[in-house]
Formats: structure tokens, sequence, C-alpha cells
DNA sequence: AAGAGCGATATATTTAAATATATCTAATTT
DNA sequence: AAATTAGATATATTTAAATATATCGCTCTT
């Protein structure tokens, strides 16, 4: 299994996320089967040129054969027109879906336990993060606040879990923050408030 | 078949002449058997991509899945690193050697029969055709002229054989020095005497 | 808890590439 | 004329992709 393979692979599944779909909608869209699309991009699977280009079509990409010289200029292209668009807004969406969704839980917490303070700073932590749109995400830690929230009890463990999470979220955001500082190509933050309207449109 | 897959053949085959190499070389050189290369390359194999990769790595063609939107981009950059280089001079070189193998015949006829002004004629017309240099060039008229120089014969039909080269080489010369009047990015025009040491190089 | 969605894995069969060899035809070289 | 080279074509066999279906295990939703 040569390495080109395995690179085939890989970017057949990054475009196939990049476009929202199954294994099993591509499946449709393409005529291959599921199980064939899973041991594809599994890399299993030397694939006739014929099913490349399939699959191709239906993900906006293009066989082409280049000359080694020209390889690294068209590298840089693949690479900008991958970053600037799709990935950039792909991960971004999926990151605000699930801060939406952790925000909505803590706040339903904290209605219904007003006097705990760990919940109150979570909160807080919750919509400062809000405030970042960059592509660079760690959607983990989201995920384990939320898992925190969801089986949250008032006692000592439970207060100690969102505490963590709290204390994880600020590391993310700390890290956005000094990324923010360093970096030339972020776009420019957006408030709070903007993304409701993006929610909500 | 596809047109994909025909393209991939006909990149093959061109790659493949760029490099002066039979269809036996390549099949030594990639491990692949002649005959299977003879249907590769006239697009009646749908290969599987690892035996694509194997003959593009002898061939010095890079496999890549280009975003649709970046084609044209990667397209043009191909097309430039080609016709720089191997295509170009791939195609002058033999077109050249052509022409030097038609004015070394006609000189010997010419000399053989001084009175014959059709070789006369016709041997100007090939000394001017070695002033052009450009890439895209009628070699079958070439062909042709060579051909009835080599089966001369001082009679009518003889005669009018190399009339008819002389006419079509004409033509040919006329259709590249328009291309030239027309053209924006053809090459300078090299003096004979420059081709001269390029063949003695 | 049941149902739905997702990706991975299994089984059986068909299809065509890949492999190995040989030969033919045409053109060129010796 | 004989030998060599080049590309096309043929035959037989093996190998693995492609096709068709089904099911499993895991996660999430209702």
């Amino acid at each position: 299994m040569s390495y080109v393979i395995e690179h085939i692979a890989r970017t057949i599944k990054a475009a196939r996320e990049a476009k929202g779909l199954s294994q099993r909608a591509l499946s449709e869209k393409a005529g291959v089967p599921q199980s064939h699309i899973s041991r594809i991009e599994s890399g299993a699977v030397d694939l006739r040129v014929s099913s490349l280009v399939e699959l191709g079509r239906v993900l906006d990409l293009e066989l082409m054969l280049v000359p080694r010289k020209a390889t690294s200029a068209v590298q840089s292209i693949v690479r900008s027109s991958a970053e600037s668009a799709p990935s950039d807004d792909d991960t971004s969406r999926q990151a605000l879906k699930e801060l939406k969704r952790l925000q909505d839980s803590v706040a339903g917490l904290t209605q219904l336990y007003p006097a705990v303070t760990e919940l109150a700073q979570l909160q807080r932590q919750v919509r400062e993060l809000q405030h970042f749109r960059i592509p660079r995400y760690d959607q983990e830690a989201i995920r384990d606040a939320f898992k925190a929230v969801k089986s949250f009890k008032d006692t000592t463990a439970g207060l100690k879990a969102i505490s963590d999470a709290y204390a994880q979220l600020r590391t993310v955001r700390n890290a956005l923050a000094h990324g923010i500082a360093d970096s030339t190509e972020i776009e420019p933050v957006r408030p709070a408030y903007s993304l409701d309207e993006d929610n909500n449109g």
C-alpha cells in the first residue's frame, strides 16, 4: 500500500467530510457501495482510475497527472485553495454548533442552580469563547465540558467536573488569544450578538 | 472509456516519447509488460491507481487530486511547464532531425540533377523552413517530401511529386509565418547557421 | 429502551486489470 | 537480404477491484 494511495484515501475522506456527507450519502451520489467507500477511505483498496474519477466528480476533485517539476507549485495552489474556504468554514461552523449547544445547557443549569458559582463561571467562559472564530479550534474540550454539564449533580464531584471544564476551556481560550496575537492571518473577532444573528439567520 | 482515461493515455504516451523511451524500455523501467503499455497508451485499460503511480514515477509525473476550483490554475501551470521544455524541445528536435535528413537528400539529388529547377526550388524551401523553430510543426509534409525525394526519378511523375512536396512545404511555411505574426508567445526565429551549430554540437 | 445514523467488517460472485509469453506487421538499420 | 526495433495483438492464468447484500458495534436522538 503506497504512500500515494494513503494520501488519496485521506483526501477523499477529508473532501467528503468537508461537504458534510456520510459515507452512505456519498455512496448514493457516486454509485459505489458504502462498504467500498469505507475500505477506500481506510486505504485498503487500490482503486481503478475510473472509480477514483467518479468519486472525485462528486467531491469536486479532479485527477491530474502533473510533471514532477511543477508539483510543488501545484501543491501550494491546492493548499491555499483548501485553506481559504471549505475547511475554515466547516470547522468554525461545527465548533460554533457545539459551543451553542454547550451554552444552552450551561444556561439551563445555571437557572436551576443560581447559587453555584462554578456554573456561573463556566457560563462566562463559554460566552467569551464564542467571540473567537478561527479554524484551529479544540473541540474536545467543548465536548468534555458538555458531558460534565449534562451529567452534573450538586455534589463535590459534580462541582469539580464543572471547575475542570471551566479550566480546560480557559486553556483553549488562552491558546486562541495567544494565536491571535502572534498570527497575521487570522480573521477579525466577531461579537457574540453577531454570532446569535448568524444562528437565527 | 472516459475522457479522463483517454487523456491519461495521451499524457503517458507523450511523456514516454518526450523521454525518448520505447515501450519496451519503459516496460523494463516500470516493470510492466510492453503489451500492457501498448494497451494503456491506446486507452484500452482502466488502470489501477498503483499502476498509474508507478508509470508516473518513471515518467516524472505525479498523480494528484486537485480541487475543481483550482483546476484551471493548475492546468496553466502544467501547460507552461510543459511548453517551456519537453514538448517544445522534443518537437523541434524531432522536426529538425527530419528537416536535416530531407535537406541532405535534396542536396544530393540536386547535385545529380542540377538542371531540374523543381529540385532547386524544393531545396530553397527546405532551407527556409529551417529558419523556423516553433512547437506547432507539420511533420507529415516533411515526411511526404522525403518520400518523394527518395523515390525520385527524372520523369514527369517524379517532377510532379517534387513540385507537390514543394507546394506542401510552402503551405506549412506560410502557416508558420502566419502563426508568428498572430501570436505573442512564440519564440524568436533562429538563423540557419545557429541551427547547424546545434546539430554539430 | 427503541430507533436511527454512521462507519467498519464479512460473504459471495462477477469483472477486468495484471502477469507472463508469444507472435505479427511495419519500418529502419546493418 | 537479413537482422533489429517498435508497437499492436493474442492467449492463458492469477489477482484484486467492483458489485450486491447483510450485519455488527457504537453513538446519538426520541
